[in-house]
DNA sequence: CTGAAAGCGCTAACAG
DNA sequence: CTGTTAGCGCTTTCAG
């Protein structure tokens, strides 16, 4: 029952181990009668090399990293398919490392991001990507920005759609502020001018871009930014039906809502149908990300699409060249796309 | 810049490497002087032992494999959670396998799951997770079968929601006849008697279990199941819209549908919208799967849960216990729950 | 409490 | 074309 090794082959075949490992990796010239009895035997015995032993002498493992905030976000299975897609064509395989846990406080996601970093030096992946967390606080603590620096000494590490300021570490990013630019101004094009903006963080960089980028829109187009419109409230579907309520509750309705991610506008619209407004006649909202759901609602949300699965795949590319000891440049950035789909019109009024 | 290891910390040390290797593990008494300086230095150089010859020896990795058809189907990230939190508690890690592409041929993944399995083996994983692909087929053929049940004499090997006739493989799934006797059923009590079923694939044996248990339940109601209103168009939302599609050409339509999964509901619900239906007053509604969607919905799905993330939790701790060679059950099966929500209403007449 | 030494299974020179 | 041999980095007896 013990698992049958190069030796044994060896021993059966009546060659060393050397012209076995010959075989196994085709890595150089071994007689054809010989060859095709090692592979007999490799058969018969269904015999699997060990890749512990191998990685060990080779120092490559073929795997790699990925480190991220919570598989139940609909934000990354897209991105995660484009990693695969191309990981696979290329022979690496994953570790994925889930940060959120059901109870998650954020102190934890980052304890557990170390933990992860840590546990993949070990396991001696090849590369490591991170995407969330710690690389999108507006304002990320020293160590938890020394950490990602010094393990990038180590071994290959790309961010992806984040940054860790003071460092130049390899990233690649969708442009946040030129996706909300291009969605605001959809609105305004279309005829608003009441425009509020919902959701988000404000200690997340890609939220604070998604504002800015808003802002500057209006601004540039003479259109006022209402503090009391701009409502920071969070990321999930219920914080955009809070906002609703907000902004119901303060008499006077924006005619269109840029809303910081898809589930903020869902949220948002069954808000909004419930209060009796209709989307998008009384009301025009546009999201952000294009989840897969964002094509599933009554109306289809018109959104932005951070093309995540493109950067999932130019991601593990650029991972792998970096490992190929390749010189890439430092900063990949992929330009959004604006979806109009069904959930924004003209104002009424 | 080469990586330390264990020796140059005993050298520096002053110790041999097994005193150093005891201060890893802590697994003997080391004289607290020296373990102290051990760990400095440990702390020093940044120190992380490498896993791969650690596990070479002894002959387990902390891994396991998850071969699972497709990260963006939605009904996989809960799963996936529940896997992931209780990996984490038990320290395991995983290797995510994903074996539908974006241009995928059927056979393609049936092939992709061999690739696989085979590279978990010589991965040396402590144990294998098999869900969806061919344990969902009908009838899987001889090699597909034998292929799975032989590796699964070498490491541990659990199927979540699908089986491999002819083999005793070990399971745990979702009771999912129960599931769509629950929801027929609860149809029914809402007082119809026209009643559709639509989408899934004769080919998979979890299709089948529900067309049974719908089938079944309108039996035992003495209610007539008719062919051309039991649709088995597959699994997407557009199939959804093509069995909506259908019924209404076909004149006299249902007064509820009872969908394969929440997508087909989904896709329904729109084309029913569309033709000027409203759900649930003209028609009710039940799906299945309760993916995250169910309730994002307007109206919000009624549906059956399957309690993924407790399947994914229950599924790790069990083979944890494989691994650990306990004696577990052989099948352990999850009740499923009907979740009533908006889209299901008495019928109007 | 500590060190020496024997591998875990495989690859890669280096000789032949 | 093939065999010998020296490790890869770590754990674990077995002696001290």
């Amino acid at each position: 029952m013990k698992p049958v090794t190069i030796y044994d082959i060896a021993k059966e075949a009546g060659v060393s181990v050397a012209t076995v490992s010959r075989v196994l990796n085709n890595s150089a010239p071994v007689k054809h009668e010989t060859r095709d009895k090692i592979k007999d035997l490799i058969q018969k015995y269904q015999f699997q090399p060990n890749a512990l032993a191998r990685s060990l002498l080779k120092k490559e493992t073929g795997t790699i990293g990925i480190i991220f905030p919570d598989i139940t976000n609909p934000f990354f299975p897209m991105l995660l398919a484009g990693l695969e897609e191309e990981a696979r064509s290329k022979g690496y395989h994953f570790f994925l490392c889930d940060t959120v846990s059901t109870m998650g406080q954020m102190e934890d996601q980052y304890e557990r991001e170390s933990q992860y970093i840590s546990i993949l030096m070990e396991k001696q992946v090849d590369g490591i990507i991170m995407v969330g967390g710690r690389i999108n606080l507006a304002r990320p603590s020293k160590e938890l920005t020394t950490e990602v620096a010094e393990t990038a000494k180590r071994v290959p590490v790309l961010l992806i759609n984040g940054q860790l300021p003071g460092t130049d570490l390899n990233r690649i990013y969708a442009d946040e502020r030129l996706g909300a630019e291009l969605a605001t101004q959809h609105l305004i094009d279309l005829g608003h001018r009441r425009i509020a903006f919902a959701g988000g963080y404000r200690f997340m960089s890609n939220s604070v871009q998604r504002i800015q980028g808003f802002r500057k829109t209006m601004e540039r187009n003479g259109l006022a930014v209402r503090p009391e419109w701009t409502l920071v409230t969070g990321y999930s579907a219920d914080s955009g039906k809070e906002a609703f309520e907000t902004l119901h509750s303060m008499g006077e309705l924006p005619t269109a809502v840029f809303c910081a991610n898809d589930q903020i506008a869902i949220g948002m619209l069954k808000a909004a149908r419930k209060a009796g407004l209709k989307v998008p006649e009384d009301l025009s909202l546009v999201g952000f990300d294009d989840i897969p759901y964002a094509s599933y609602s009554i109306p289809e949300l018109t959104t932005v699409s951070l093309r995540s699965y493109e950067v999932g795949r130019s991601a593990l590319d650029l991972l792998h060249r970096m490992i190929g000891k390749e010189k890439v440049s430092k900063r990949t950035v992929v330009k959004p796309e604006l979806i109009v789909r069904e959930s924004t019109a003209p104002p009424r009024c």
